[in-house]
DNA sequence: CTTCGAACTTATCATTTGTCAAGTGGATCC
DNA sequence: GGATCCACTTGACAAATGATAAGTTCGAAG
Protein backbone atom coordinates (compact mmCIF):
# COMPACT_ATOMS: atom_id res chain seq x y z
CA UNK A 1 0.00 0.00 0.00
CA UNK A 2 2.62 2.11 0.48
CA UNK A 3 4.21 1.41 -2.43
CA UNK A 4 1.12 2.61 -4.14
CA UNK A 5 0.40 5.38 -2.45
CA UNK A 6 4.18 6.94 -3.37
CA UNK A 7 3.86 6.48 -7.32
CA UNK A 8 1.05 8.56 -7.01
CA UNK A 9 2.02 11.29 -4.99
CA UNK A 10 5.91 10.92 -4.85
CA UNK A 11 8.04 9.54 -1.96
CA UNK A 12 6.49 9.82 1.70
CA UNK A 13 9.32 9.81 4.64
CA UNK A 14 9.33 6.91 6.70
CA UNK A 15 7.72 8.77 9.84
CA UNK A 16 5.15 10.56 8.19
CA UNK A 17 4.27 6.31 7.12
CA UNK A 18 4.25 5.57 10.54
CA UNK A 19 2.05 7.97 11.27
CA UNK A 20 -0.37 7.10 8.68
CA UNK A 21 -0.39 3.79 8.64
CA UNK A 22 -0.56 3.28 12.87
CA UNK A 23 -4.57 5.01 11.88
CA UNK A 24 -5.54 1.71 9.34
CA UNK A 25 -7.32 -1.00 10.25
CA UNK A 26 -7.57 -4.15 8.60
CA UNK A 27 -11.01 -4.73 7.67
CA UNK A 28 -12.33 -7.34 5.74
CA UNK A 29 -15.56 -7.89 3.54
CA UNK A 30 -17.79 -11.20 1.66
CA UNK A 31 -19.15 -10.94 -1.98
CA UNK A 32 -21.82 -9.03 -1.92
CA UNK A 33 -21.85 -7.09 0.92
CA UNK A 34 -22.51 -3.54 1.62
CA UNK A 35 -19.70 -1.60 3.06
CA UNK A 36 -21.26 1.62 2.53
CA UNK A 37 -25.01 2.24 2.53
CA UNK A 38 -27.31 4.76 1.11
CA UNK A 39 -27.67 7.93 3.23
CA UNK A 40 -25.41 7.06 5.65
CA UNK A 41 -23.07 9.19 6.33
CA UNK A 42 -19.27 8.29 5.08
CA UNK A 43 -16.43 8.66 7.33
CA UNK A 44 -14.02 6.24 5.75
CA UNK A 45 -10.94 6.08 3.64
CA UNK A 46 -11.28 2.61 1.95
CA UNK A 47 -7.63 1.30 1.04
CA UNK A 48 -8.54 -2.41 -0.91
CA UNK A 49 -5.54 -4.43 -0.94
CA UNK A 50 -7.65 -7.64 -2.25
CA UNK A 51 -11.03 -7.48 -4.33
CA UNK A 52 -13.13 -5.33 -6.24
CA UNK A 53 -15.93 -3.32 -5.65
CA UNK A 54 -18.73 -0.81 -7.21
CA UNK A 55 -19.99 2.76 -6.74
CA UNK A 56 -24.08 3.27 -7.36
CA UNK A 57 -26.86 4.90 -7.33
CA UNK A 58 -30.63 4.96 -7.53
CA UNK A 59 -32.42 6.65 -9.69
CA UNK A 60 -36.21 6.40 -10.28
CA UNK A 61 -36.25 2.89 -8.63
CA UNK A 62 -33.07 1.75 -11.05
CA UNK A 63 -29.66 1.41 -10.24
CA UNK A 64 -26.67 2.90 -11.75
CA UNK A 65 -22.84 2.21 -11.25
CA UNK A 66 -20.69 5.53 -10.96
CA UNK A 67 -17.30 3.65 -10.52
CA UNK A 68 -15.29 0.60 -10.95
CA UNK A 69 -12.82 0.12 -8.54
CA UNK A 70 -10.35 -2.77 -8.61
CA UNK A 71 -7.39 -3.58 -6.10
CA UNK A 72 -5.07 -1.79 -4.89
CA UNK A 73 -7.19 1.12 -4.46
CA UNK A 74 -7.88 3.93 -2.34
CA UNK A 75 -11.39 5.25 -2.99
CA UNK A 76 -13.88 6.87 -0.46
CA UNK A 77 -17.22 9.40 -0.91
CA UNK A 78 -15.91 12.45 -0.73
CA UNK A 79 -18.78 14.79 -0.95
CA UNK A 80 -20.54 12.91 2.40
CA UNK A 81 -16.52 12.52 4.04
CA UNK A 82 -15.88 16.13 3.26
CA UNK A 83 -19.43 18.05 4.35
CA UNK A 84 -20.38 14.91 6.80
CA UNK A 85 -24.07 14.71 4.99
CA UNK A 86 -25.40 11.31 3.71
CA UNK A 87 -24.11 9.33 0.89
CA UNK A 88 -26.23 8.94 -2.63
CA UNK A 89 -24.02 6.48 -3.04
CA UNK A 90 -23.66 3.39 -1.78
CA UNK A 91 -20.82 0.78 -2.20
CA UNK A 92 -20.79 -2.58 -2.25
CA UNK A 93 -18.09 -5.56 -3.16
CA UNK A 94 -18.44 -7.76 -6.10
CA UNK A 95 -16.12 -10.29 -4.81
CA UNK A 96 -14.12 -11.57 -1.45
CA UNK A 97 -12.21 -7.82 0.06
CA UNK A 98 -10.03 -6.88 2.26
CA UNK A 99 -9.05 -3.20 3.01
CA UNK A 100 -7.17 -1.10 5.50
CA UNK A 101 -9.69 1.78 6.59
CA UNK A 102 -9.16 4.78 8.06
CA UNK A 103 -10.92 7.15 9.55
CA UNK A 104 -11.88 10.49 8.19
CA UNK A 105 -11.99 12.71 10.78
CA UNK A 106 -8.09 10.76 11.80
CA UNK A 107 -7.03 11.96 8.28
CA UNK A 108 -7.97 15.39 9.49
CA UNK A 109 -5.91 14.78 12.53
CA UNK A 110 -2.59 13.53 10.35
CA UNK A 111 -3.45 16.88 8.00
CA UNK A 112 -2.68 18.91 10.51
CA UNK A 113 0.54 16.81 11.97
CA UNK A 114 2.27 15.93 8.67
CA UNK A 115 2.64 18.18 5.69
CA UNK A 116 3.33 15.18 3.63
CA UNK A 117 0.24 13.59 4.60
CA UNK A 118 -1.40 16.84 3.40
CA UNK A 119 0.30 16.39 -0.02
CA UNK A 120 -1.39 12.46 0.09
CA UNK A 121 -4.72 14.22 -0.25
CA UNK A 122 -4.13 16.70 -2.66
CA UNK A 123 -2.51 14.69 -5.55
CA UNK A 124 -5.25 11.82 -4.62
CA UNK A 125 -7.80 14.76 -5.28
CA UNK A 126 -5.89 15.94 -8.31
CA UNK A 127 -5.96 12.11 -9.40
CA UNK A 128 -9.55 11.36 -9.03
CA UNK A 129 -10.47 14.96 -10.88
CA UNK A 130 -8.53 14.40 -14.00
CA UNK A 131 -10.46 10.58 -14.07
CA UNK A 132 -13.58 12.30 -13.72
CA UNK A 133 -12.87 14.68 -16.04
CA UNK A 134 -11.51 12.11 -18.83
CA UNK A 135 -14.66 10.00 -18.17
CA UNK A 136 -17.02 13.33 -19.11
CA UNK A 137 -15.09 13.65 -21.84
CA UNK A 138 -16.03 10.25 -22.84
CA UNK A 139 -19.36 11.07 -22.86
CA UNK A 140 -19.19 14.24 -24.99
CA UNK A 141 -16.89 12.79 -27.59
CA UNK A 142 -17.83 9.03 -28.20
CA UNK A 143 -21.07 6.94 -28.58
CA UNK A 144 -22.35 4.27 -27.05
CA UNK A 145 -20.39 1.44 -29.09
CA UNK A 146 -17.17 3.87 -28.75
CA UNK A 147 -17.82 3.92 -24.98
CA UNK A 148 -17.59 0.16 -24.68
CA UNK A 149 -14.77 0.29 -26.93
CA UNK A 150 -12.72 2.31 -25.16
CA UNK A 151 -13.27 0.40 -22.06
CA UNK A 152 -12.65 -2.47 -23.52
CA UNK A 153 -9.15 -1.45 -24.84
CA UNK A 154 -8.34 0.74 -22.07
CA UNK A 155 -9.53 -1.27 -19.18
CA UNK A 156 -10.11 -5.01 -19.77
CA UNK A 157 -9.90 -5.48 -16.01
CA UNK A 158 -13.27 -3.70 -15.94
CA UNK A 159 -15.13 -6.25 -18.04
CA UNK A 160 -13.46 -9.29 -16.84
CA UNK A 161 -14.12 -9.04 -13.13
CA UNK A 162 -17.90 -7.06 -13.26
CA UNK A 163 -21.12 -7.32 -14.61
CA UNK A 164 -22.35 -6.58 -18.33
CA UNK A 165 -25.21 -4.86 -17.09
CA UNK A 166 -23.67 -2.70 -13.91
CA UNK A 167 -21.13 -1.90 -17.43
CA UNK A 168 -23.89 -1.00 -19.61
CA UNK A 169 -25.64 1.78 -17.09
CA UNK A 170 -21.81 3.03 -16.17
CA UNK A 171 -21.93 3.63 -19.87
CA UNK A 172 -24.83 5.54 -19.39
CA UNK A 173 -27.09 3.02 -21.66
CA UNK A 174 -29.09 0.07 -20.93
CA UNK A 175 -28.29 -3.30 -20.86
CA UNK A 176 -30.38 -4.60 -24.05
CA UNK A 177 -28.36 -1.50 -26.13
CA UNK A 178 -25.10 -3.00 -24.87
CA UNK A 179 -25.56 -6.49 -25.46
CA UNK A 180 -27.02 -5.27 -29.12
CA UNK A 181 -23.58 -3.79 -29.71
CA UNK A 182 -21.77 -6.23 -28.79
CA UNK A 183 -23.39 -8.71 -31.16
CA UNK A 184 -22.71 -5.76 -33.93
CA UNK A 185 -19.22 -5.52 -32.95
CA UNK A 186 -18.70 -9.48 -33.38
CA UNK A 187 -20.12 -9.30 -36.57
CA UNK A 188 -18.15 -6.57 -38.02
CA UNK B 1 -9.40 37.11 -3.67
CA UNK B 2 -8.86 36.24 -0.66
CA UNK B 3 -11.88 35.66 0.98
CA UNK B 4 -12.46 33.79 -2.42
CA UNK B 5 -10.10 31.56 -1.40
CA UNK B 6 -10.68 30.90 2.07
CA UNK B 7 -14.05 30.35 1.42
CA UNK B 8 -12.75 27.34 0.17
CA UNK B 9 -9.84 26.50 1.76
CA UNK B 10 -10.87 27.57 5.48
CA UNK B 11 -8.73 30.62 6.66
CA UNK B 12 -5.41 30.87 5.75
CA UNK B 13 -2.59 32.68 7.91
CA UNK B 14 -1.70 36.47 6.68
CA UNK B 15 1.82 35.16 6.47
CA UNK B 16 0.84 32.27 3.73
CA UNK B 17 -1.62 34.34 1.98
CA UNK B 18 1.37 37.07 1.66
CA UNK B 19 3.78 34.50 0.19
CA UNK B 20 1.30 33.65 -2.00
CA UNK B 21 0.52 37.06 -3.39
CA UNK B 22 3.28 38.32 -4.14
CA UNK B 23 3.79 35.63 -6.60
CA UNK B 24 0.40 37.12 -8.68
CA UNK B 25 0.99 39.37 -11.84
CA UNK B 26 -2.13 41.65 -12.62
CA UNK B 27 -2.55 40.15 -16.78
CA UNK B 28 -5.83 41.74 -18.92
CA UNK B 29 -7.62 39.97 -21.59
CA UNK B 30 -10.19 41.07 -24.38
CA UNK B 31 -13.32 39.06 -25.44
CA UNK B 32 -12.52 36.57 -27.89
CA UNK B 33 -8.42 36.66 -26.51
CA UNK B 34 -7.33 33.19 -26.54
CA UNK B 35 -5.42 32.54 -23.40
CA UNK B 36 -4.92 29.22 -23.68
CA UNK B 37 -4.29 27.75 -27.39
CA UNK B 38 -4.01 23.62 -28.17
CA UNK B 39 -1.46 22.11 -27.27
CA UNK B 40 0.45 24.58 -25.56
CA UNK B 41 1.77 23.69 -22.21
CA UNK B 42 -0.21 24.94 -19.40
CA UNK B 43 1.88 26.59 -16.88
CA UNK B 44 -0.62 28.86 -14.93
CA UNK B 45 -2.97 29.10 -12.59
CA UNK B 46 -5.63 31.81 -13.22
CA UNK B 47 -7.34 33.73 -11.09
CA UNK B 48 -9.91 35.81 -12.55
CA UNK B 49 -11.19 38.35 -10.84
CA UNK B 50 -13.52 40.14 -13.65
CA UNK B 51 -15.24 38.62 -16.87
CA UNK B 52 -16.01 34.74 -17.85
CA UNK B 53 -14.20 32.20 -19.98
CA UNK B 54 -14.99 28.94 -21.80
CA UNK B 55 -12.90 26.10 -22.18
CA UNK B 56 -13.21 23.57 -25.52
CA UNK B 57 -11.54 21.34 -26.92
CA UNK B 58 -12.13 19.90 -30.77
CA UNK B 59 -13.35 16.70 -31.85
CA UNK B 60 -13.37 15.92 -35.58
CA UNK B 61 -13.58 19.47 -36.75
CA UNK B 62 -15.98 20.54 -34.04
CA UNK B 63 -15.52 22.40 -31.12
CA UNK B 64 -16.96 21.39 -27.91
CA UNK B 65 -17.36 23.45 -24.26
CA UNK B 66 -16.22 21.08 -21.70
CA UNK B 67 -16.45 24.62 -18.98
CA UNK B 68 -17.95 28.20 -18.92
CA UNK B 69 -16.26 29.92 -15.58
CA UNK B 70 -17.21 33.19 -14.61
CA UNK B 71 -15.39 35.74 -11.87
CA UNK B 72 -14.53 35.83 -9.24
CA UNK B 73 -13.25 31.69 -9.94
CA UNK B 74 -9.88 29.73 -9.85
CA UNK B 75 -9.10 27.34 -13.12
CA UNK B 76 -6.44 25.88 -14.86
CA UNK B 77 -5.98 22.88 -16.78
CA UNK B 78 -4.49 20.50 -14.25
CA UNK B 79 -3.44 17.33 -16.61
CA UNK B 80 -0.97 19.47 -19.01
CA UNK B 81 0.09 21.95 -15.68
CA UNK B 82 0.75 18.55 -13.69
CA UNK B 83 2.54 16.35 -16.53
CA UNK B 84 3.95 18.99 -18.59
CA UNK B 85 2.19 17.87 -21.42
CA UNK B 86 0.53 19.64 -24.29
CA UNK B 87 -2.99 20.43 -23.45
CA UNK B 88 -6.05 19.11 -25.35
CA UNK B 89 -8.24 21.90 -23.94
CA UNK B 90 -8.09 25.75 -24.96
CA UNK B 91 -9.31 28.14 -23.22
CA UNK B 92 -10.67 32.05 -24.45
CA UNK B 93 -12.51 34.73 -23.36
CA UNK B 94 -16.08 35.57 -23.37
CA UNK B 95 -15.94 38.85 -22.36
CA UNK B 96 -12.99 41.44 -21.58
CA UNK B 97 -11.33 39.60 -18.19
CA UNK B 98 -8.50 40.68 -15.56
CA UNK B 99 -6.21 37.78 -13.92
CA UNK B 100 -4.26 37.17 -11.57
CA UNK B 101 -1.58 34.95 -12.92
CA UNK B 102 0.02 32.47 -10.61
CA UNK B 103 3.07 30.55 -12.17
CA UNK B 104 2.57 26.90 -11.85
CA UNK B 105 6.24 26.07 -10.73
CA UNK B 106 5.69 29.06 -8.91
CA UNK B 107 3.36 27.05 -7.50
CA UNK B 108 5.29 24.15 -6.40
CA UNK B 109 7.83 25.74 -4.76
CA UNK B 110 4.63 27.57 -2.48
CA UNK B 111 3.82 23.97 -1.56
CA UNK B 112 7.27 23.41 -0.10
CA UNK B 113 7.47 26.54 1.56
CA UNK B 114 3.64 26.63 3.52
CA UNK B 115 1.15 23.53 4.33
CA UNK B 116 -1.41 25.88 4.45
CA UNK B 117 -1.04 26.92 0.55
CA UNK B 118 -0.76 22.85 0.06
CA UNK B 119 -3.94 22.82 1.96
CA UNK B 120 -5.46 25.35 -0.88
CA UNK B 121 -3.98 23.30 -3.69
CA UNK B 122 -6.04 20.00 -2.08
CA UNK B 123 -9.42 21.80 -1.02
CA UNK B 124 -9.74 23.10 -4.63
CA UNK B 125 -8.76 19.85 -6.00
CA UNK B 126 -11.62 18.21 -3.87
CA UNK B 127 -13.82 20.48 -5.10
CA UNK B 128 -12.96 20.37 -8.68
CA UNK B 129 -13.17 17.02 -8.35
CA UNK B 130 -17.33 17.33 -6.55
CA UNK B 131 -18.25 19.57 -9.32
CA UNK B 132 -16.81 17.52 -12.16
CA UNK B 133 -18.09 14.22 -11.05
CA UNK B 134 -22.11 15.88 -10.14
CA UNK B 135 -21.88 16.71 -14.48
CA UNK B 136 -21.77 13.24 -15.17
CA UNK B 137 -24.32 12.28 -12.91
CA UNK B 138 -26.36 15.05 -14.40
CA UNK B 139 -25.16 12.98 -18.45
CA UNK B 140 -26.18 9.13 -16.49
CA UNK B 141 -29.54 10.62 -14.97
CA UNK B 142 -31.24 12.45 -17.31
CA UNK B 143 -31.69 13.18 -20.82
CA UNK B 144 -31.55 16.69 -22.82
CA UNK B 145 -34.35 18.83 -21.98
CA UNK B 146 -33.61 17.80 -18.79
CA UNK B 147 -30.19 18.88 -18.28
CA UNK B 148 -31.21 22.24 -19.87
CA UNK B 149 -33.68 22.87 -17.09
CA UNK B 150 -30.90 21.72 -14.63
CA UNK B 151 -28.62 24.24 -15.75
CA UNK B 152 -31.03 27.13 -16.31
CA UNK B 153 -32.46 26.29 -12.45
CA UNK B 154 -29.21 25.43 -10.89
CA UNK B 155 -26.66 27.86 -13.20
CA UNK B 156 -28.92 30.83 -14.55
CA UNK B 157 -26.10 33.18 -14.75
CA UNK B 158 -24.17 30.65 -17.67
CA UNK B 159 -27.76 30.93 -19.70
CA UNK B 160 -27.20 34.84 -19.52
CA UNK B 161 -23.47 34.89 -20.22
CA UNK B 162 -22.24 32.31 -22.98
CA UNK B 163 -23.82 31.33 -25.84
CA UNK B 164 -26.72 28.82 -26.62
CA UNK B 165 -24.36 26.70 -29.37
CA UNK B 166 -21.93 26.29 -26.40
CA UNK B 167 -24.07 25.30 -23.70
CA UNK B 168 -25.41 23.17 -26.31
CA UNK B 169 -22.15 21.57 -27.36
CA UNK B 170 -21.33 20.98 -23.09
CA UNK B 171 -24.89 19.56 -22.52
CA UNK B 172 -23.79 17.00 -25.15
CA UNK B 173 -26.64 17.72 -27.91
CA UNK B 174 -26.21 19.69 -31.18
CA UNK B 175 -27.12 23.14 -30.92
CA UNK B 176 -30.52 22.55 -33.48
CA UNK B 177 -31.53 20.37 -30.69
CA UNK B 178 -31.51 22.52 -27.53
CA UNK B 179 -33.27 25.04 -29.63
CA UNK B 180 -36.05 22.51 -30.34
CA UNK B 181 -36.36 21.81 -26.71
CA UNK B 182 -36.52 25.21 -26.18
CA UNK B 183 -39.29 25.42 -27.94
CA UNK B 184 -40.63 22.23 -26.39
CA UNK B 185 -40.56 24.08 -23.02
CA UNK B 186 -42.36 27.18 -24.23
CA UNK B 187 -45.43 25.77 -25.19
CA UNK B 188 -45.80 23.25 -22.28
C1' DC C 1 -28.55 -34.18 -10.59
C1' DT C 2 -32.21 -31.08 -10.78
C1' DT C 3 -34.33 -26.76 -10.08
C1' DC C 4 -34.41 -22.04 -9.93
C1' DG C 5 -33.20 -17.44 -10.60
C1' DA C 6 -30.57 -13.97 -12.52
C1' DA C 7 -27.75 -12.40 -16.32
C1' DC C 8 -27.71 -12.01 -20.87
C1' DT C 9 -29.70 -12.03 -25.54
C1' DT C 10 -33.04 -11.22 -29.15
C1' DA C 11 -37.01 -9.14 -31.42
C1' DT C 12 -40.30 -5.46 -32.27
C1' DC C 13 -41.75 -0.98 -32.01
C1' DA C 14 -41.64 3.88 -30.08
C1' DT C 15 -38.97 7.83 -28.92
C1' DT C 16 -35.11 10.77 -28.90
C1' DT C 17 -31.53 12.89 -31.12
C1' DG C 18 -28.55 13.79 -35.18
C1' DT C 19 -27.84 15.39 -39.97
C1' DC C 20 -28.54 18.25 -43.64
C1' DA C 21 -30.54 22.10 -45.69
C1' DA C 22 -32.85 26.36 -45.63
C1' DG C 23 -34.72 30.44 -43.50
C1' DT C 24 -34.91 34.48 -40.00
C1' DG C 25 -33.11 38.14 -37.26
C1' DG C 26 -29.89 41.09 -35.33
C1' DA C 27 -25.29 43.09 -34.98
C1' DT C 28 -21.39 45.06 -37.28
C1' DC C 29 -18.67 47.17 -40.98
C1' DC C 30 -18.08 49.79 -44.96
C1' DG D 1 -28.33 52.48 -45.59
C1' DG D 2 -27.11 48.29 -47.43
C1' DA D 3 -24.25 44.17 -47.34
C1' DT D 4 -22.56 40.61 -44.64
C1' DC D 5 -21.82 37.43 -41.10
C1' DC D 6 -23.18 34.56 -37.49
C1' DA D 7 -26.30 32.86 -34.00
C1' DC D 8 -30.43 30.88 -33.75
C1' DT D 9 -34.52 28.51 -35.57
C1' DT D 10 -37.25 25.35 -38.32
C1' DG D 11 -38.32 21.34 -41.22
C1' DA D 12 -37.80 16.68 -43.15
C1' DC D 13 -35.68 12.56 -42.81
C1' DA D 14 -32.20 9.11 -40.91
C1' DA D 15 -29.90 6.86 -37.19
C1' DA D 16 -29.28 5.63 -32.42
C1' DT D 17 -31.19 4.23 -28.26
C1' DG D 18 -35.04 3.02 -25.05
C1' DA D 19 -39.10 0.19 -23.56
C1' DT D 20 -41.38 -3.93 -23.34
C1' DA D 21 -41.66 -8.68 -23.65
C1' DA D 22 -40.00 -13.19 -24.38
C1' DG D 23 -36.37 -16.60 -24.95
C1' DT D 24 -31.72 -18.67 -23.64
C1' DT D 25 -27.81 -19.84 -20.84
C1' DC D 26 -25.37 -20.65 -16.87
C1' DG D 27 -24.18 -20.99 -12.14
C1' DA D 28 -25.66 -21.63 -7.41
C1' DA D 29 -28.66 -23.86 -3.92
C1' DG D 30 -31.01 -27.67 -2.47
Amino acid sequence: MRNYIEQITGKLPDADWELYQQQLKVTQAKKGQIILGFNKRCETIWHMTKGAVRKLEIDGGTEKTTHFYVAPKIFTVLHSALTGGPSDLSIICEEDCEFLTLDIHQLQGLYERSKYIERVGRRMAEEEFIQEFSIRRMFLKLDALQRYEYMEREHPEILKRFQLKDIATFLGITPETLSRLRKLRLSV
